[in-house]
DNA sequence: ATTAGTCACTTGCATTTTGCAAGTATCTGG
DNA sequence: CCAGATACTTGCAAAATGCAAGTGACTAAT
């Protein structure tokens, strides 16, 4: 009695693939973590401007689909980093096709690059003015 | 004064790409244009079920993104061919990044090869059946 | 100790988009 | 005249989206 179903709609790879990401803002994501951004506060700011609510609902079911990991960087306060999977890295390939796409079929669309602090602030010596006589309650 | 916003989220390829293909059934139509399909009621018949009105509504769309073109293939009763651009043919490498993702990382998937016609008949001598008196009102 | 600020989210709610089922219009063949 | 395609529309309920504001944990400044 086999009559479970596999897949939401067809077994085709593009369908399922598009079951997973297929909308506005998942590949967005996975852009951004591909860049370096790496905390839900640089993902938020990205220039798109993600709804908040929105990037919590992506990331999670990034999360639950293999391509997103949570893990805590810091304690005291607590803070969390989200990076790729290898499965998630792999969609590096699907973000060029769709660069080369746009860039060549929508005009004055461009590549962004850009480092994990987005701004032009704070780039350089991160992380070394917070490190001086931690008190451990 | 240049105040127009020339993009609805941001320059980014990736974001102009998304606002256009990014949800779960743009690019499978692609996908079936690109397999040969060409008729409004060869695309509904896709193994995924996209519901009529849904369907409409993409084509319409990719017409106005410069992916599709609609052209009447014949009179008497008139019927609709539906092609892809170059700009659409194009998104053939993005396809293709997402069937390579899918098949790696989406067990059991696979790339779905279908001509035109879906099912197994109604292959090989199509269209010549009607081609004989057409009485001319 | 109170106050202000940051980070990572949640919640409420109005608007928009989906999805399903049915209906319509045009034309053909029997 | 009637059944059957083909190519869409329409109605409506359900789900997803987007905006603004709120929450809780923690830290740094006053």
């Amino acid at each position: 009695m086999n009559t479970a179903k596999p897949f939401a709609r067809s077994a085709c790879a593009i369908a399922n693939s598009l079951d997973i990401l297929g909308d506005k803002w998942s590949l967005l994501v996975v852009r951004d973590l591909l860049h370096g951004k790496r905390t839900y506060g640089e993902l938020a700011r990205s220039p798109e401007g993600i709804p908040t609510n929105i990037l919590a609902d992506r990331l999670e079911r990034l999360v639950s689909a293999g391509i997103v990991t949570r893990t805590p960087y810091q304690q005291r306060p607590v803070r969390y980093a989200y990076t790729l999977t290898p499965k998630g890295s792999a969609l590096g390939d699907v973000l060029l096709a769709f660069v080369r796409w746009g860039k060549q079929h929508i005009s004055g669309t461009v590549t962004l690059k850009q480092g994990p602090a987005g701004g032009e602030g704070a780039a350089s010596g991160a992380h070394s003015r917070r490190t001086r006589a931690k008190r451990v309650r």
